[in-house]
DNA sequence: CTGAAAGCGCTAACAA
DNA sequence: TTGTTAGCGCTTTCAG
């Protein structure tokens, strides 16, 4: 135990290994302290003398000592790691700037912790079964769910295995999940408002996929602000697309086809919304003049459109932040619970926002 | 050792343990094998006889074992993790989609291996200097390096605490990084040639940050090019940007007062040609009759762009599949190499290729 | 081919 | 307030 740590036997076989980071141990022989108290000086807590707390501090910024995340991490069953879990079915996901600006939030609130962020993608049934497994065997200590296609598999079982969970958007068939979220409904009500009072009265929608979320309560939105107004409103102004932009386009066809007088469409995404413009365009309608368009700002890229697209903005990088704030209140609330099941969950819902642009 | 590990004599505190994930030991008891045999199956090498591996296999299954990183980490020394660090200076990092994209290759290249991504943003100094630590203490196996602003600091760093290093783009200052990059010269001479074969003689281009390889690089092809054809293209014929929207415009409008009668542009970046695309517009310029733009794809926008743009494509996706590639090479290597410095390094170059779009 | 034993670096009771 | 003592779960010589 009390031998120097260079073999006299083994000379060559030294060279290879990397100059080994310092341990807690080599900070506690400099600071002339046990390894224990070391310890508590890291970990912040506890009382210790300031002049140890000063003679550990010191030796630590001399030896450079970094803890070793490894070794902690097996003691205290904490991996000060949470994993982005992204389900991706479509090729396009990750493409979606809805996706960047989302994982910035995120960062950006990881920020101020010394938690990791680990990335998973799903895209199949055997990566669905090795994430699960895991991030259910304690490798991380939260899970941070973004799913874009209100699959409930995966949140469920996730949250079965015990690991907090907080993900985008709404789960459609359970409510007892944590959750952040724009207000879907009230931004889609205020855009269909928009165009009512802009004087538009065939108002039609192109709406997203009715098994997630965001795609349910946009068009809920607009069913409630068309019948608030006393508008048509019915199965045949509504189209429903996959948040696409060749969706989108494929919807407007469909819209014009039925209703050649309409004069104004909510489009649930904004590349569905420049799918809409392009096949007005195709169709030889002015826009905005002929016809008004409202997008809802999944993607940052309505300044792409032309021309300048109104839009309902969703703060999406705060909703990341937002994910993060609530997964780490609930790692630390559960480290202290009884049995699985946590207290009741909570379902932010951040605020959205009219974007008038001025049409060129 | 031999004892129970239902302890007698604490009878209430088991109840809020969460079921622990079984152990080696567990599958060990279960298969009728030692720890070490297990160590051995998992791990695949070795010599064991096919009865045990069945046995352990079998007991691995029924279990549902999956070994704890941590543990494994500490002794092997091995985090099976790489980070994926980015220099985020500018705030529209994040939404580049040429990221999203190479993110996305990344993610597909790891999946054949069973280690994990940990995102790394740095924003600042104390960040990076956090980031250096944290890589440079042994929590990652390797890095990977998207440096959107050609910063070497960094890279130099990380490659100095001895971690494997591969970088997106070629460093400017220093070659001795494992880099993989577009084939951006040839990308851009494509372009300019197909401008050239197409008839046009006034060819004026928007260059990208000249801090970037990529900026130099593209800014090289077409020099070499414009010359090769015996075309102007002195300075006055290069406007230089920072691979915006706004950037490209701006760029546009100089190079327009410059040179009126210029019948085509080579733009570095597709926002920079998108924005070439306003300013000509807002000019009163024909496109593509009258000036022809070829954007570099950067970002995937080109379908965005209204007329369609010809590009250079670059493949994102796979730029971070290779990255992951060399990264998995050079830890490898490293594994059994004497001193930090590795063999030489190697620079992979991709092809692009040119997408000449229909001009409705 | 297999098992026994010795730690990897750290935290967490428990004593002092 | 501090030090001592056990391990956390795993890999890895070293014997058998």
């Amino acid at each position: 135990m009390t031998a120097e740590h260079t073999a006299p036997d083994a000379p060559a076989a030294a060279v290879q290994q990397q100059r080994r980071a310092p341990t807690l141990e080599a900070v506690a022989e400099l600071a002339g302290v046990s390894r224990a108290t070391v310890s508590r000086v890291v970990n912040d807590s506890e009382r210790v003398s300031p002049e140890a707390r000063d003679a550990v501090n010191a030796a630590i910024a001399e030896l450079g000592y970094v803890p070793n995340r490894a070794a902690r991490s097996l003691v205290t069953r904490r991996t000060d790691t949470i994993a982005l879990i992204m389900h991706e079915r479509s090729d396009t996901v990750f493409a979606d700037p809805f996706f960047a600006s989302m994982l910035r939030g995120v960062n950006h609130a990881l920020t101020s912790t010394d938690l990791q962020l680990v990335l998973i993608q799903i895209q199949g049934d055997p990566q669905r079964d090795r994430a699960l497994r895991y991030v259910g065997n304690g490798h991380v200590d939260g899970v941070l769910l973004i799913s874009l296609h209100g699959d409930d598999e995966l949140a469920t079982s996730v949250s079965k295995a015990g690991v907090p969970l907080v993900m985008a958007g709404r789960l459609l068939t359970d409510d007892r999940v944590d959750s952040v979220d724009a207000d879907n409904v009230g931004g889609a009500r205020r855009a269909v408002r928009h165009l009512v009072t802009t004087g538009r009265r065939e108002i039609a929608t192109i709406a997203g996929p009715q098994d997630m979320s965001v795609g349910v309560d946009r068009l809920r939105g607009y069913t409630e602000e068309v019948q608030a107004a006393g508008l048509p409103g019915s199965a045949d102004w509504i189209a429903t697309g996959d948040f696409t932009e060749a969706g989108g386009r494929a919807a407007m066809e469909r819209l014009l086809a039925a209703h050649p007088t309409l004069d104004a469409v909510f489009a649930a995404s904004d590349l569905m919304a420049l799918g809409a413009l392009q096949a007005l365009r195709a169709a030889g309608r002015r826009i905005p003049t002929d016809v008004a368009v409202v997008g809802f700002d999944d993607t940052a890229l309505a300044p792409y459109a032309d021309p300048p697209l109104t839009t309902i903005r969703q703060p999406v990088e705060r909703l990341g932040e937002e994910m993060v704030h609530l997964l780490l209140r609930r790692i630390n609330d559960g480290a202290g619970a009884g049995s699985g099941a946590g207290a009741d969950p909570s379902a932010v819902v951040l605020p959205t926002e009219l974007v008038i642009r001025s049409s060129a």
